[in-house]
DNA sequence: TACTAAACCGACTAATCAATCTATAAATAT
DNA sequence: ATATTTATAGATTGATTAGTCGGTTTAGTA
């Protein structure tokens, strides 16, 4: 991604409390333009349209996440371990951008996020989780789908995530652990 | 819940669908109105306000879930058998009632579910589920927070019916009960 | 210093929104 | 039969919206 503007940055970071906070339509650009200390003719100078902007946040959104897992593959890691980091790192990357994580959460299948953002987002996904999926050693794993796996996997860092937001007072390591056997010990045989 | 007037009951399918296309911003009681084919006066002699329309629909669809889990439980049964049967009647709803079971998911967590309305649903669900959690055997269940475990449960379903959703071909009661053990073979020891 | 282009501003506009209002029609009660 | 309440419609209203426009400031460069 191209370096940002000062301005653009706070314009992306504002829009993304009040997205999450109040969806797309319910939160007008001006009420953006405002909370990022701007005017709207400027925000409107770096975002073609609404549209665009949301597109553009959540590219960054999940640019930012894929960032968190981008180095965490070690080939001399069993696969387990492997996957646990994986999960680890999603499940950490929830809890301290939490905002950025229920965006991802909420639009990740919104209409106003185009098919094209969608495949852009898709394809870089899919690259950073192949080293991972290269791993999925079919004796140590049941005979599903992999796409279930994959999408099990992604479900039960959501429910983790959503679970220690609920209940702070919860979120260690030890219930961390926890929540990831509870995942491990279904898909492993 | 009080019987329902027929062009109440237009109204509310009409939003119903057009909520978790465009949300709640992102539909105008005009188009819904339109798509129930009555006025918008209609509308507002029904529902006061827009809010009003969507607490209604929220509590209408929860009610609407809740309804086909009701009679599941059977004590004779195994705890397994009725986890089991709680699951699948879940996952059920979500493959035959597909927009009910997306503005659940989409609604729960929203600013436009006024918390009385939550705290409504929430008192009835628990009363209903109270049947399941009390065969909670400690003994076959690994020791984790009850309430991860719930949900745990739920995300497991949702998870599911997704992914029935994105793969319809995929759809069968092999993959469907394949997909119940990736969660029971998570929380049994 | 003088020129240019990009960044930035906020008043403005046409469209759209939730909700109201007035007017009938239908149903129910007396 | 008559009175009263309820159901329905759609035109209307004041507020709000996404996006524009003309002008000003800032930053880079020759």
């Amino acid at each position: 991604m191209e370096p940002m503007k000062e301005k653009e940055l706070q314009i992306l970071n504002a829009s993304l409390d009040l997205f999450v906070e109040r969806g797309f339509h319910g939160t007008s650009t001006s009420e953006i333009a405002k909370s990022a200390g701007v005017a709207t003719g400027t925000l409107f100078h770096y975002f073609k349209t609404k549209e665009e902007l949301i597109n553009r946040l959540y590219l960054y959104s999940k640019e930012c996440m894929l960032q968190e897992i981008n180095d965490d593959y070690h080939s001399e890691n069993s696969f387990k371990d492997n996957i646990n980091a994986l999960w680890t790192a999603l499940v950490d990357f929830g809890i301290n951008n939490s905002a950025m994580f229920q965006f991802i959460l909420s639009f990740h299948c919104s209409p106003y996020i185009t098919s094209l953002t969608k495949k852009e987002v898709e394809t870089r996904s899919e690259r950073i989780m192949e080293a991972y999926i290269l791993g999925l050693e079919k004796q140590k794993i049941k005979d599903v789908p992999y796409d279930l796996i994959v999408d099990y996997l992604w479900g039960s860092v959501v429910t983790t995530v959503n679970y220690f937001e609920k209940h702070p007072q919860k979120m260690n390591p030890q219930i961390r652990d926890l929540a990831f056997d509870l995942f491990w010990d279904g898909i492993s045989r």
